[in-house]
DNA sequence: ATCCGTGCAAACAGTTTGCACACTC
DNA sequence: GAGTGTGCAAACTGTTTGCACGGAT
Protein backbone atom coordinates (compact mmCIF):
# COMPACT_ATOMS: atom_id res chain seq x y z
CA UNK A 1 0.00 0.00 0.00
CA UNK A 2 2.76 2.55 0.69
CA UNK A 3 5.31 1.48 -2.58
CA UNK A 4 1.78 2.32 -4.16
CA UNK A 5 1.81 5.60 -2.89
CA UNK A 6 5.28 6.43 -3.20
CA UNK A 7 4.68 5.07 -6.70
CA UNK A 8 2.28 8.05 -7.93
CA UNK A 9 3.63 10.51 -6.20
CA UNK A 10 2.08 10.57 -2.49
CA UNK A 11 3.73 11.02 0.89
CA UNK A 12 3.30 8.20 2.51
CA UNK A 13 0.77 9.02 5.35
CA UNK A 14 -1.38 7.40 8.28
CA UNK A 15 -4.03 9.20 6.72
CA UNK A 16 -4.12 7.54 3.12
CA UNK A 17 -2.91 4.43 4.66
CA UNK A 18 -5.99 3.33 6.24
CA UNK A 19 -8.42 5.18 3.92
CA UNK A 20 -6.87 2.87 0.60
CA UNK A 21 -7.28 0.00 3.66
CA UNK A 22 -10.51 0.46 4.22
CA UNK A 23 -11.69 1.38 0.85
CA UNK A 24 -9.71 -2.15 -0.12
CA UNK A 25 -11.48 -3.95 2.63
CA UNK A 26 -15.03 -2.85 1.69
CA UNK A 27 -14.64 -4.12 -2.02
CA UNK A 28 -17.17 -1.93 -3.38
CA UNK A 29 -18.32 1.28 -3.77
CA UNK A 30 -18.23 3.14 -0.45
CA UNK A 31 -19.53 6.92 0.41
CA UNK A 32 -17.36 9.44 1.90
CA UNK A 33 -19.76 9.45 5.05
CA UNK A 34 -19.67 5.57 5.18
CA UNK A 35 -15.93 5.71 4.49
CA UNK A 36 -15.60 8.26 7.25
CA UNK A 37 -17.61 5.85 9.71
CA UNK A 38 -15.47 2.62 8.46
CA UNK A 39 -12.31 4.33 9.96
CA UNK A 40 -13.81 5.03 12.91
CA UNK A 41 -11.68 6.42 15.66
CA UNK A 42 -8.18 6.87 13.38
CA UNK A 43 -10.69 8.62 10.75
CA UNK A 44 -9.26 11.96 9.10
CA UNK A 45 -11.04 14.77 8.61
CA UNK A 46 -13.98 14.68 6.24
CA UNK A 47 -12.14 17.71 4.29
CA UNK A 48 -8.88 15.48 3.94
CA UNK A 49 -11.17 12.60 2.97
CA UNK A 50 -12.76 14.64 0.10
CA UNK A 51 -9.00 15.74 -0.78
CA UNK A 52 -7.25 12.62 -0.79
CA UNK A 53 -10.05 10.59 -2.81
CA UNK A 54 -10.30 13.27 -5.70
CA UNK A 55 -6.44 12.90 -5.30
CA UNK A 56 -6.60 9.29 -5.42
CA UNK A 57 -8.45 9.52 -8.28
CA UNK A 58 -6.69 11.51 -10.70
CA UNK A 59 -3.88 9.14 -10.25
CA UNK A 60 -6.48 6.09 -10.92
CA UNK A 61 -6.13 4.40 -7.54
CA UNK A 62 -9.47 4.84 -6.96
CA UNK A 63 -12.38 5.41 -9.10
CA UNK A 64 -15.68 7.65 -8.51
CA UNK A 65 -18.92 6.52 -9.18
CA UNK A 66 -22.30 8.07 -8.34
CA UNK A 67 -24.62 5.44 -8.47
CA UNK A 68 -27.24 7.57 -9.52
CA UNK A 69 -27.73 9.06 -5.65
CA UNK A 70 -26.36 12.39 -5.81
CA UNK A 71 -23.29 11.40 -3.21
CA UNK A 72 -20.06 10.41 -4.72
CA UNK A 73 -19.00 6.91 -3.70
CA UNK A 74 -15.77 5.55 -4.25
CA UNK A 75 -13.86 2.43 -5.00
CA UNK A 76 -10.38 0.90 -4.65
CA UNK A 77 -9.61 0.10 -8.32
CA UNK A 78 -5.64 -1.72 -8.35
CA UNK A 79 -5.82 -5.48 -8.39
CA UNK A 80 -9.23 -5.28 -9.27
CA UNK A 81 -10.88 -5.99 -12.85
CA UNK A 82 -12.88 -4.43 -14.51
CA UNK A 83 -16.84 -4.87 -13.06
CA UNK A 84 -19.69 -3.01 -12.20
CA UNK A 85 -22.63 -2.60 -9.76
CA UNK A 86 -26.40 -3.72 -8.98
CA UNK A 87 -27.82 -1.23 -6.44
CA UNK A 88 -30.86 -1.78 -4.20
CA UNK A 89 -33.22 1.08 -4.97
CA UNK A 90 -34.86 0.80 -1.55
CA UNK A 91 -32.02 0.00 0.86
CA UNK A 92 -28.94 1.09 -1.10
CA UNK A 93 -27.06 -2.25 -0.94
CA UNK A 94 -24.49 -3.37 -3.43
CA UNK A 95 -23.53 -6.27 -5.33
CA UNK A 96 -20.49 -6.53 -7.25
CA UNK A 97 -21.07 -7.92 -10.96
CA UNK A 98 -17.81 -9.44 -12.09
CA UNK A 99 -18.88 -9.84 -15.82
CA UNK A 100 -18.55 -7.15 -18.49
CA UNK A 101 -18.83 -7.26 -22.38
CA UNK A 102 -19.14 -3.76 -23.23
CA UNK A 103 -16.06 -4.04 -24.88
CA UNK A 104 -17.24 -4.32 -28.32
CA UNK A 105 -19.99 -2.37 -27.11
CA UNK A 106 -17.56 0.71 -26.51
CA UNK A 107 -15.81 0.40 -30.05
CA UNK A 108 -18.73 0.35 -31.59
CA UNK A 109 -20.18 3.20 -30.32
CA UNK A 110 -17.18 4.98 -30.63
CA UNK A 111 -17.64 4.79 -34.27
CA UNK A 112 -20.76 5.40 -34.81
CA UNK A 113 -20.38 8.61 -32.51
CA UNK A 114 -20.14 12.01 -34.69
CA UNK A 115 -19.12 14.40 -32.13
CA UNK A 116 -16.70 11.86 -30.15
CA UNK A 117 -13.22 11.57 -30.80
CA UNK A 118 -12.69 8.86 -28.49
CA UNK A 119 -13.66 6.64 -25.11
CA UNK A 120 -12.19 6.36 -22.32
CA UNK A 121 -14.40 4.87 -20.20
CA UNK A 122 -17.83 3.95 -19.56
CA UNK A 123 -19.90 2.87 -16.29
CA UNK A 124 -22.58 0.14 -16.16
CA UNK A 125 -25.31 0.21 -13.47
CA UNK A 126 -28.03 -2.41 -12.92
CA UNK A 127 -31.06 -1.20 -10.52
CA UNK A 128 -33.44 -3.68 -8.64
CA UNK A 129 -34.51 -4.87 -5.25
CA UNK A 130 -32.60 -7.06 -3.40
CA UNK A 131 -34.34 -9.77 -1.46
CA UNK A 132 -34.61 -8.34 1.77
CA UNK A 133 -36.56 -5.39 0.30
CA UNK A 134 -38.50 -7.55 -2.45
CA UNK A 135 -41.49 -8.23 -0.04
CA UNK B 1 -48.71 17.07 -23.44
CA UNK B 2 -51.92 18.09 -21.12
CA UNK B 3 -53.28 14.43 -21.87
CA UNK B 4 -50.39 13.14 -20.52
CA UNK B 5 -50.32 14.81 -17.47
CA UNK B 6 -54.27 14.55 -16.86
CA UNK B 7 -53.58 11.12 -17.40
CA UNK B 8 -51.30 10.33 -14.82
CA UNK B 9 -53.34 12.42 -12.13
CA UNK B 10 -51.69 15.29 -12.32
CA UNK B 11 -53.19 18.76 -13.03
CA UNK B 12 -52.23 20.59 -16.21
CA UNK B 13 -50.44 23.88 -15.15
CA UNK B 14 -48.21 26.36 -17.16
CA UNK B 15 -45.37 25.14 -15.32
CA UNK B 16 -45.34 21.62 -15.86
CA UNK B 17 -46.51 21.96 -19.48
CA UNK B 18 -43.28 24.46 -20.29
CA UNK B 19 -41.23 22.03 -18.24
CA UNK B 20 -42.10 18.83 -20.26
CA UNK B 21 -41.96 20.88 -23.33
CA UNK B 22 -38.11 22.12 -22.61
CA UNK B 23 -37.47 18.44 -21.45
CA UNK B 24 -38.80 17.20 -24.43
CA UNK B 25 -37.36 19.50 -27.02
CA UNK B 26 -33.82 19.43 -25.38
CA UNK B 27 -33.67 15.75 -26.04
CA UNK B 28 -30.78 14.85 -23.51
CA UNK B 29 -30.50 15.01 -20.15
CA UNK B 30 -30.65 18.05 -18.45
CA UNK B 31 -29.10 19.39 -15.49
CA UNK B 32 -31.87 21.29 -13.18
CA UNK B 33 -29.92 24.63 -13.27
CA UNK B 34 -29.72 24.26 -17.32
CA UNK B 35 -33.29 23.28 -17.48
CA UNK B 36 -34.14 26.50 -15.39
CA UNK B 37 -32.03 28.83 -17.88
CA UNK B 38 -33.34 27.00 -20.75
CA UNK B 39 -37.14 28.13 -19.48
CA UNK B 40 -36.05 31.68 -19.72
CA UNK B 41 -38.86 34.51 -18.39
CA UNK B 42 -41.37 32.00 -17.92
CA UNK B 43 -39.10 29.59 -15.93
CA UNK B 44 -40.92 28.18 -12.65
CA UNK B 45 -38.55 28.47 -9.09
CA UNK B 46 -36.55 26.02 -8.88
CA UNK B 47 -37.94 24.28 -5.86
CA UNK B 48 -41.20 23.71 -8.10
CA UNK B 49 -38.80 22.89 -10.90
CA UNK B 50 -37.28 20.21 -8.17
CA UNK B 51 -40.67 19.31 -6.94
CA UNK B 52 -42.37 18.01 -10.45
CA UNK B 53 -39.18 16.97 -11.93
CA UNK B 54 -39.06 14.64 -8.64
CA UNK B 55 -43.43 13.74 -9.35
CA UNK B 56 -42.97 13.14 -12.85
CA UNK B 57 -39.91 11.15 -12.37
CA UNK B 58 -42.22 8.86 -9.88
CA UNK B 59 -44.36 8.78 -12.52
CA UNK B 60 -42.41 7.48 -14.92
CA UNK B 61 -42.47 10.58 -17.54
CA UNK B 62 -39.04 11.50 -17.10
CA UNK B 63 -35.95 9.92 -15.60
CA UNK B 64 -32.86 10.99 -13.59
CA UNK B 65 -29.64 10.09 -14.52
CA UNK B 66 -26.63 11.90 -12.65
CA UNK B 67 -23.48 11.15 -15.11
CA UNK B 68 -21.02 11.13 -12.63
CA UNK B 69 -21.69 14.80 -12.52
CA UNK B 70 -22.84 14.92 -8.73
CA UNK B 71 -25.70 16.48 -10.31
CA UNK B 72 -29.46 15.41 -11.12
CA UNK B 73 -30.01 15.16 -14.75
CA UNK B 74 -33.52 14.74 -16.01
CA UNK B 75 -34.94 13.79 -19.65
CA UNK B 76 -38.30 13.33 -20.93
CA UNK B 77 -38.95 9.58 -21.86
CA UNK B 78 -42.02 9.11 -23.53
CA UNK B 79 -42.12 8.20 -27.25
CA UNK B 80 -38.26 7.48 -27.00
CA UNK B 81 -36.76 3.87 -27.04
CA UNK B 82 -34.29 2.87 -24.06
CA UNK B 83 -30.35 4.52 -25.22
CA UNK B 84 -27.59 5.98 -23.23
CA UNK B 85 -25.64 8.80 -23.80
CA UNK B 86 -21.48 9.58 -24.29
CA UNK B 87 -20.40 12.15 -21.66
CA UNK B 88 -17.20 15.07 -22.66
CA UNK B 89 -15.06 14.70 -19.77
CA UNK B 90 -14.11 17.90 -20.00
CA UNK B 91 -16.60 20.10 -21.44
CA UNK B 92 -19.79 17.85 -20.32
CA UNK B 93 -20.89 17.59 -23.62
CA UNK B 94 -23.76 14.72 -23.84
CA UNK B 95 -24.63 12.87 -27.12
CA UNK B 96 -27.36 10.25 -27.51
CA UNK B 97 -26.64 6.55 -28.30
CA UNK B 98 -29.47 4.73 -29.53
CA UNK B 99 -28.57 1.31 -29.62
CA UNK B 100 -28.42 -1.09 -26.55
CA UNK B 101 -27.68 -4.67 -25.92
CA UNK B 102 -27.61 -4.51 -22.59
CA UNK B 103 -30.86 -6.42 -22.09
CA UNK B 104 -29.51 -9.82 -22.68
CA UNK B 105 -26.61 -9.27 -20.25
CA UNK B 106 -29.19 -7.88 -17.85
CA UNK B 107 -30.98 -10.99 -17.78
CA UNK B 108 -27.94 -13.20 -17.34
CA UNK B 109 -27.12 -10.65 -14.67
CA UNK B 110 -30.27 -11.33 -13.00
CA UNK B 111 -29.59 -14.81 -12.85
CA UNK B 112 -26.32 -14.90 -11.41
CA UNK B 113 -27.00 -12.22 -8.64
CA UNK B 114 -27.18 -14.03 -5.76
CA UNK B 115 -28.66 -11.18 -3.24
CA UNK B 116 -31.29 -9.29 -5.40
CA UNK B 117 -34.44 -10.44 -6.11
CA UNK B 118 -35.03 -8.74 -9.72
CA UNK B 119 -33.46 -5.98 -11.75
CA UNK B 120 -35.91 -3.26 -12.58
CA UNK B 121 -33.47 -1.15 -14.80
CA UNK B 122 -29.49 -0.29 -15.92
CA UNK B 123 -27.78 2.86 -16.63
CA UNK B 124 -24.94 2.65 -19.02
CA UNK B 125 -22.84 6.26 -19.85
CA UNK B 126 -19.68 6.34 -21.87
CA UNK B 127 -17.01 8.97 -21.01
CA UNK B 128 -14.63 10.36 -23.84
CA UNK B 129 -13.42 13.39 -25.12
CA UNK B 130 -15.96 15.11 -27.89
CA UNK B 131 -13.60 16.58 -31.02
CA UNK B 132 -13.77 19.76 -30.13
CA UNK B 133 -12.10 18.93 -26.63
CA UNK B 134 -10.08 16.51 -27.69
CA UNK B 135 -7.00 19.01 -28.49
C1' DA C 1 14.87 22.64 5.73
C1' DT C 2 11.49 22.06 2.29
C1' DC C 3 7.08 21.45 0.94
C1' DC C 4 3.21 18.37 0.74
C1' DG C 5 -0.70 16.80 3.68
C1' DT C 6 -3.90 17.87 7.27
C1' DG C 7 -7.24 20.23 10.37
C1' DC C 8 -10.32 23.78 11.28
C1' DA C 9 -13.54 27.27 9.92
C1' DA C 10 -16.07 29.25 6.64
C1' DA C 11 -18.03 29.51 2.13
C1' DC C 12 -20.69 27.27 -1.49
C1' DA C 13 -23.90 24.60 -4.49
C1' DG C 14 -27.50 21.68 -5.03
C1' DT C 15 -31.52 20.08 -2.88
C1' DT C 16 -35.32 19.77 0.62
C1' DT C 17 -38.88 21.46 3.82
C1' DG C 18 -42.70 24.65 5.93
C1' DC C 19 -46.08 27.59 5.29
C1' DA C 20 -49.20 30.82 2.94
C1' DC C 21 -51.23 31.99 -1.35
C1' DA C 22 -52.86 30.89 -6.28
C1' DC C 23 -54.75 28.25 -9.64
C1' DT C 24 -56.87 23.86 -11.53
C1' DC C 25 -60.63 20.99 -11.33
C1' DG D 1 -65.34 25.42 -2.95
C1' DA D 2 -61.91 21.78 -2.33
C1' DG D 3 -57.43 20.53 -2.70
C1' DT D 4 -53.20 20.29 -5.41
C1' DG D 5 -49.41 23.24 -7.32
C1' DT D 6 -46.44 27.16 -6.61
C1' DG D 7 -43.43 30.83 -4.62
C1' DC D 8 -40.59 32.50 -1.09
C1' DA D 9 -37.58 31.92 2.77
C1' DA D 10 -34.95 29.18 5.39
C1' DA D 11 -32.79 24.90 6.59
C1' DC D 12 -29.83 21.03 5.29
C1' DT D 13 -26.29 18.02 3.20
C1' DG D 14 -22.57 17.13 0.58
C1' DT D 15 -18.53 19.37 -1.13
C1' DT D 16 -14.90 23.02 -1.81
C1' DT D 17 -11.64 26.69 -0.49
C1' DG D 18 -8.21 29.58 2.51
C1' DC D 19 -4.98 29.66 5.70
C1' DA D 20 -1.90 28.13 9.33
C1' DC D 21 0.25 24.23 11.34
C1' DG D 22 2.42 19.43 11.50
C1' DG D 23 4.64 15.72 9.48
C1' DA D 24 7.05 13.18 5.52
C1' DT D 25 11.01 13.45 2.67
Amino acid sequence: MSTLLREHGFRVTKGKQALLQALHAHNAPLSVGALHEALGKHAPNPTTLYRSLLDLANAGIVRRTDLNTGIAHFEYTPERPHHHHIVCTSCNAIEEIDLCNVGTLEKKVARASKQFAHIDTHSLEFFGHCRACAQ
